[in-house]
DNA sequence: TTTTTTCTGTTGCAAAAGCAACAAATTATT
DNA sequence: AATAATTTGTTGCTTTTGCAACAGAAAAAA
């Protein structure tokens, strides 16, 4: 199921061809959008990543989500609460596919073939994004510290069918993407080198276990 | 959005009209289904309620995920991995009903009014679920247990819209959806208390703030 | 109704994780 | 090429959390 190259296809043959549809780019740390409760906007990244961050009342930040290329989000994915902000954010430069839309399920007329492609394909959309979320749900259940790394690098480890990768971020956004203070998470993985269950130059890991 | 109703009608009327779909009863701590890679099985539940939970290699038990009434799950929503064992335990009787697919988002035949319908409600059904997993994701990413507690709180609080509101589900399951220790969290709660942030008698909760 | 099971509430202690702070290395920007 | 910004790696200390264990309350089963 390899649904990029549907968005990427989908995109490059409608993106002109329905008025609700708009395109923009954005450069680092620019705000992109924020979810206000029925705005009905959903946004696709063509190009670049992002960040869904909540600052609370205490104006404390939090990275929940990141977005890379083709990935979709919006308000419609949340229940949108008064309690905190929700932003997405630029980490660089970024090209974003806005859609603003009445009833999701709906085309906006009778012959637009953007929206008659998009209610075909959300399902799709969505259950890739599902998989995504209980992922991570299950890193973010996990005990430990050690038991999230190793969970981690285990999902990572079956993806890409080896024992030796290169993280696709930065261990700085790792900590972030298992919620874990980035100095603990780098204690516990001097502690997994040392205990023998992987080895890491940089940002390569390779698992020695099993 | 009252996804429920929708469910409930549409279960009531092709129940029986596809041959592909089974109903099954379950009663408490019985297995309804494991996780198995491209097995292509949709689950309903139809009543009562169940638990997705995972056996480590170290044979350690964690509740992943929590499903009532016209939940749906099933290894479509999963990346299912080789390192743990996924089972959906019934927590009391249950119904449910199983659906084999071959295409998830083909008919099975040209006539089947249960596929049709199916899959016009797919996507309702799937974002539902996403917004429940993001709430979820939002709660665990919290970096204290207090943190957890009160956002869980605040949720509850939003959508019952009321300050004062009884749990849906015991403390030793809330410790699990937040994936707390549950004396820890018993300590927390105490504790807030004292500090006058809430009150609490039972599983009755009243917050007493902003 | 009695018995059994599950859930709640509590505590002491040990282990894990968070916080703060800093230097070195790497990567971007000008 | 020089400067600025970000990321990595590390540590000491403090706080939070988990674990284990137990008694009482409540709920379910016999």
């Amino acid at each position: 199921m390899n649904i990029s190259f549907d968005i990427k296809q989908f995109v490059e043959t409608f993106e002109n061809s329905c008025h609700k549809v708009k395109k923009k780019s954005f450069s680092k740390n620019e705000v992109i959008t924020n979810y206000i409760e029925k705005r009905n906007q959903l946004c696709i990244l063509l190009d670049g990543s992002a960040d869904l961050v909540r600052y609370d009342l205490n104006g404390n930040r939090t990275i929940i989500d990141h977005f890379s290329k083709y990935d979709v989000f919006g308000e419609v994915f949340y229940i949108v609460s008064t309690n905190n902000e929700l932003f997405v954010e630029a980490k660089g430069k970024c090209e974003v596919l806005f859609y603003i839309y009445d009833d999701i399920k709906k085309k906006c007329k009778a012959n637009c073939k953007f929206h008659e492609t998009l209610t075909e394909l959300l399902p799709e959309l969505i259950l890739n994004k599902v998989t995504n979320l209980n992922m991570r749900i299950e890193l973010l259940t996990k005990r430990s510290i050690r038991d999230k790394l190793v969970g981690y690098f285990n999902l990572i480890s079956s993806m890409y069918l080896t024992k030796s990768f290169s993280l696709p971020f930065s261990l700085t956004d790792l900590a972030d993407y298992l919620s874990v203070d980035r100095s603990a998470m780098m204690r516990e993985l001097k502690l997994l080198k040392d205990d023998g269950f992987i080895e890491k130059t940089g940002n390569k890991i390779t698992l020695l276990y099993k």
